[in-house]
DNA sequence: TCAAAGTCAATAAG
DNA sequence: CTTATTGACTTTGA
């Protein structure tokens, strides 16, 4: 639809302040804000903030791959080197709760694990950084905010004392609260040390319990069915997020020399302690460690043999390669990196993997964006239907920031979309430390593999299983 | 109907 | 206060 036009200036728009090196804060005109018209999309929901002529969504589908790590990481340096909080951003720009900001910061997934819906906040977080307003805005919004908390204070009570007291007499307000009822409130259930511990303890035996052991297990341990199939839930999903990170900060890590220590498992300080055992959790690979399990046989149970592995040490991922082949390819877009190393050289991380070219044929992959549709015609990549001249072979893509590729590299230009989102990293940033080869490497890699699974169950089963 | 992903919102921890 | 954790709910997809 009519998009390509929109998107093209919303591109400039974006676009500005990144490359651009810092010239410092200048004065800054156009600010867009304000959409003429806008919506269309049955879902705009979200009282956003302005920008955003073209809804998100839109934005969201035609985005190139986004380095959440690195979003979330810029996001929260610039959060706290300006004091701001959680909740005013998560409020203002987000249109999410800050519990929900405070998980997305601290444990982002990877972009290609996130579905459409999951990585709006993402998309929205890169263009607020590339907003040179961004800061300002929201200190505005923090100020506004505090006022309005005052005059609030001021007006109900005039002097002294204040506020709010009223309570105690009597209750008129709320109609009619829905059940104002002493508290049936829902207590919100708190689950004991011991209970969550005996939990990971059937959790590494049996990630999927039937209903027949939830029932056991609940009855066991005196909770209610529903808690225990949501604790199950809640923690398969939060234990493939831990190692999302855990992969991510690996492979950021990397160099160093070698040997190296021990390379610890992050892990968090995990007070647990008692003894036992860990915790799924953390463990991911261990380097042997200790280990897990013990006891009980997990393993034994497996029966399987096909099936997942599972427990023993580690929830792991089910990727693998299914044969190694050398190297790879080139990578793709161009990420790339410089790749140092490999070979197996690095210490642990099994758990993912390595993706294995198998040809690909033709392309290196564009990989990222569409997910949708990629395959069918990466040439033309983004835009969507209709019309797209735009821009053939304008390419020179800024985004030449790398070094390129190699290569080959044939592929294509990822669209200025791509720079259109950031991209820009640049900068040199005061404080960069970070690698970001790595981490855009295993981005690269994990795209891959989740490409290739996708091919996989859609297009001729390859067998390869695990 | 099940699971996963995404969030909310209460509350724990600083 | 602010941030982190986490049980429960809601949305999506199959």
């Amino acid at each position: 639809m009519s998009s390509s036009e929109s998107v093209k200036s919303l591109t400039e728009l974006v676009q500005q302040p990144c490359p651009p090196i810092e010239t410092s804060k200048d004065g800054k005109a156009p600010e867009p804000s304000d959409p003429p018209a806008s919506d269309s999309q049955p879902t705009t929901p979200l009282p956003l903030s302005g920008h955003s002529a073209l809804s998100i969504q839109e934005l969201v589908a035609m985005s190139p791959e986004l380095d959440t790590y690195g979003i979330t990481k810029r996001v929260k340096e610039v959060l706290t080197d300006n004091n701001l909080g959680q909740r005013l951003f998560g409020e203002t720009i987000l249109g999410l709760t800050q519990g929900s900001v405070s998980d997305l910061l601290a444990r982002p997934k990877p972009w290609h694990k996130l579905s459409l819906k999951g990585r709006e906040p993402f998309v929205r977080m890169q263009l607020w950084l590339n907003d040179p307003n961004n800061v300002e805005k929201l200190m505005d919004m923090k100020r506004m905010e505090k006022k309005a908390y005052m005059k609030r204070r001021h007006s109900s009570v005039s002097d002294s004392q204040p506020c709010e007291p009223p309570s105690v007499g009597i209750d008129y307000s709320q109609g009619a609260s829905p059940q104002p009822q002493h508290q049936l409130k829902k207590p919100r259930v708190v689950l004991a040390p011991e209970e969550k511990e005996a939990l990971k303890r059937a959790y590494q035996q049996k990630p999927y319990p039937s209903p027949k052991t939830i029932e056991e297990l609940a009855t066991q341990l005196n909770l209610k069915t529903s808690t225990v199939i949501n604790w199950f839930h809640n923690y398969r999903s939060r234990i493939r997020r831990e190692l999302f990170i855990e992969e991510i900060q690996a492979g950021s890590q990397g160099q160093a020399g070698a040997s190296d220590s021990p390379t610890a498992r992050s892990s968090r300080p995990a007070p647990s302690s008692e003894g036992d055992s860990c915790d799924g959790v953390e463990a991911a690979e261990g380097p042997s460690a200790g280990d897990i399990e013990e006891s009980g046989g997990p393993a034994a149970a497996t029966k399987s043999q096909g099936g997942p592995a599972e427990a023993a040490t580690a929830p792991e991922e089910r990727e693998e390669a299914p044969r190694p082949a050398e190297k790879a390819e080139p990578l793709p877009l161009g990420t790339v990196a410089s790749d140092d190393a490999d070979e197996e050289g690095r210490p642990r991380v099994p758990p993912p993997p390595l993706p294995e070219g198998p040809a690909e044929g033709p392309g290196p992959m564009p990989n990222p964006a569409a997910t949708p549709a990629a395959r069918e015609d990466a040439a033309t990549s983004a835009a969507p239907p209709g019309e797209g001249p735009c821009r053939a072979r304008d390419g020179a893509d800024r985004s030449s920031a790398l070094p390129s590729t190699s290569a080959p590299a044939a592929a294509r230009r990822p669209s200025s979309l791509q720079s259109l989102f950031g991209l820009p990293e640049a900068a040199g940033a005061r404080d960069s430390r970070d690698n970001p080869l790595r981490k855009k490497k295993a981005a690269n890699l994990n795209s891959i593999i989740h490409r290739l699974e996708k091919a996989a169950s859609r297009e001729e089963p390859i067998e390869w299983e695990f």
